[in-house]
DNA sequence: ACCTGAACACCGTTCAAGT
DNA sequence: ACCTGAACACCGTTCAAGT
């Protein structure tokens, strides 16, 4: 005779997104998952394979709501203001989840390996404004190095590299400046 | 009756520093350390106060060695020249020993902090090398940028970041002349 | 003074038994 | 069909007992 379901696969994903962001990725366990939904660890492994899995499932959804942000970052005229709006937009996110950021744009062992396509929709904005900086032939070259530049950022930011004292919001302010010169000069060529 | 050291501090260091670059993080266990260097695992803890404890002695090895390879790297009259040469062999690190370098510039749940000592003599290179560039009143901002950048396009492209086709090599060399002159265009306002 | 086996707590995961 | 307790393998770590 059926149970009738205690928990579900979204409210799974959802407590493990909690826990990855109030414990860390190590207080991440199946146990304390367990514990959130109400249920024992062994009913989790009804609805997902295995941790592995579920972090898995903890980045993807991380993605999408990261890729929702930055579609959100509106288009103007000027591409040099798009830019810095996409680069505040994209560190803003990281500091509003900075465990989940840290395990889809980090590089720890821990870090996943996205979809082609969540990774693509992800660099969508990148890539359009980088194509409007620095010239279609240079759209990919400039893309990575905006997003290597914001993410090697924001990774020492919040790993706390940035202890030689200075402003960190100047800093950054500072670079998205000096990224679109640099980038838009090439295009002048 | 005293024994015959069977292992040293050293010995596990080593052991532990060829283990994270053979097997990563999650296989450099005190069973591995301990099989390595010929011992049993509790003995460990004579020398070592905690696999945590071990994990950040190979993260201070590791960032001496970064320090040593920067700093052999010859200053020229050319400063843009010395910024590619400085870049290059950062990268050429982090390829030589991907695991290492991951352990003290990635920014996984595992990355060590470093000694504001330690992580000084890792930057003077740069620190050098930027306010040739930029001009002292800029030597900061422009080297946490050059760092950020450097850095963050590593671990995407050690990490398998980048996927969506095009030559790395040349991206890398891209980011390496627009950084150059974004940054001494700004030493000339 | 260093080394060891035994033991403990804590993981992820499996599985037979319950409803 | 989902849920559970019991059990297993594998961690890090402690400690009393060996030499």
């Amino acid at each position: 005779m059926p149970t009738p379901d205690r928990t579900s696969l979204e409210d799974i994903v959802r407590a493990a997104r909690e826990i990855l962001e109030s414990h860390g990725l190590a207080g991440l366990t199946m146990q304390a998952v367990a514990d959130r939904v109400g249920v024992r660890a062994p009913s989790l492994y009804k609805r997902v394979r295995s941790r592995n899995d579920l972090v898995g499932l903890v980045a993807r959804a991380t993605v999408r709501d990261l890729s929702d942000r930055l579609d959100a970052v509106v288009r103007s005229a000027d591409p040099r203001a798009d830019l810095g709006e996409l680069a505040r937009a994209f560190r803003a996110f990281a500091h509003a989840r900075p465990a989940g950021f840290r395990l889809i744009l980090g590089w720890g062992p821990e870090t996943r390996k996205l979809d082609p396509d969540e990774q693509l929709r992800a660099s969508a904005s990148v890539l359009r404004v980088a194509a409007d900086l620095a010239g279609p032939a240079h759209a990919l070259e400039a893309a990575r190095m905006i997003t290597a530049w914001a993410n090697g950022f924001i990774s020492m930011e919040l790993g706390g590299g940035f202890n030689l004292g200075g402003d960190i919001e100047e800093a950054y302010e500072f670079g998205i400046a000096r990224l679109a010169d640099a980038l838009s000069a090439d295009a002048r060529r």
